[in-house]
DNA sequence: CTAAATTTTTAGAATAATTCCAATTACTAC
DNA sequence: GTAGTAATTGGAATTATTCTAAAAATTTAG
């Protein structure tokens, strides 16, 4: 298991205690998004679990993956009108766009930069979550 | 004028400099977007300039909207799956979501904090724009 | 000034991503 | 095992947005 996700057991645990049930849907589509962590969309997610269980449809597809951020094991990724994109990586981490190939990079973020941008809001307004979107060009690697 | 938007004329030069025609209506969107700076979306932009222009068309105000985003006159904000919303203020800012009301707050952004969160990028990546949502509560003020 | 070229606007059709719906199917608790 | 609840499924519906092709407006060239 790598240190900034869920074992399986972790996954159907998790699952129950906000008072879901592990389904073997849920698990695959965990599961297909921590093997190849590219932060795709549903319509790939869909396209990826099918080959293990051809019976699955999208709208479980979409069913899944909403269970599976509301109970913290996957984030959801919104840049600019695109599709959602999902992504397994529970560490506090921004996300970078690259403009030329449209892959989304994870950029760790330091918790002390994350206090620092709450000392910018008003008094009063607590933020539960941050979101941050770096947009831009990557290097080119021949 | 306030001082961190465009006057009309500036307008007017600015699509102008950025190869485009000034039309009356991308004045009147840019100016409902000044007049009620409240992030609304297409539809309420459609709307509002409605009533002084009641020939407008939808398809129109999301082209006069692309193309001020396009010349730096205004910028969209998108928030988790919701419609885009615009925004004239040009000044560096964050947004601030309030899941009570849904009303959207615009947050100053020190340059020196953009600076800092530029450093948490690998060498090479360069970002042309930084995003940053707050989502949370506001305190409620009866 | 007038004609040609270009850009913009317009209404409506088309699209893409997602959500809704109602009918099975699968689990869970007794 | 049976009843009750939750999850899955396929397809229809929805929403925001983009596309398209024709008409209108504006700019440019002569």
């Amino acid at each position: 298991m790598s240190s900034h996700t869920s074992s399986s057991a972790n996954v159907a645990e998790h699952l129950v205690r906000s008072g879901h049930r592990s389904t073997p849907q849920r698990e695959l589509v965990y599961r297909s998004l921590v093997a190849k962590r590219d932060h795709p969309t549903a319509d790939e997610v869909f396209a990826r679990v099918k080959r293990a269980k051809p019976s699955i449809s999208l709208a479980t597809v979409y069913n899944c993956l909403e269970t599976l951020v509301h109970c913290n094991l996957v984030r959801a990724v919104n840049f600019e009108r695109g599709p959602t994109r999902y992504c397994p990586n529970l560490l506090p981490h921004a996300h970078f766009h690259d403009e030329a190939s449209g892959v989304t990079h994870d950029i760790e973020l330091p918790s002390e930069l994350l206090a620092q941008l709450r000392t910018l809001l008003p008094s009063g307004y607590t933020a539960e979550n941050i979101e941050i979107n770096f947009h831009g060009k990557v290097p080119f690697r021949p």
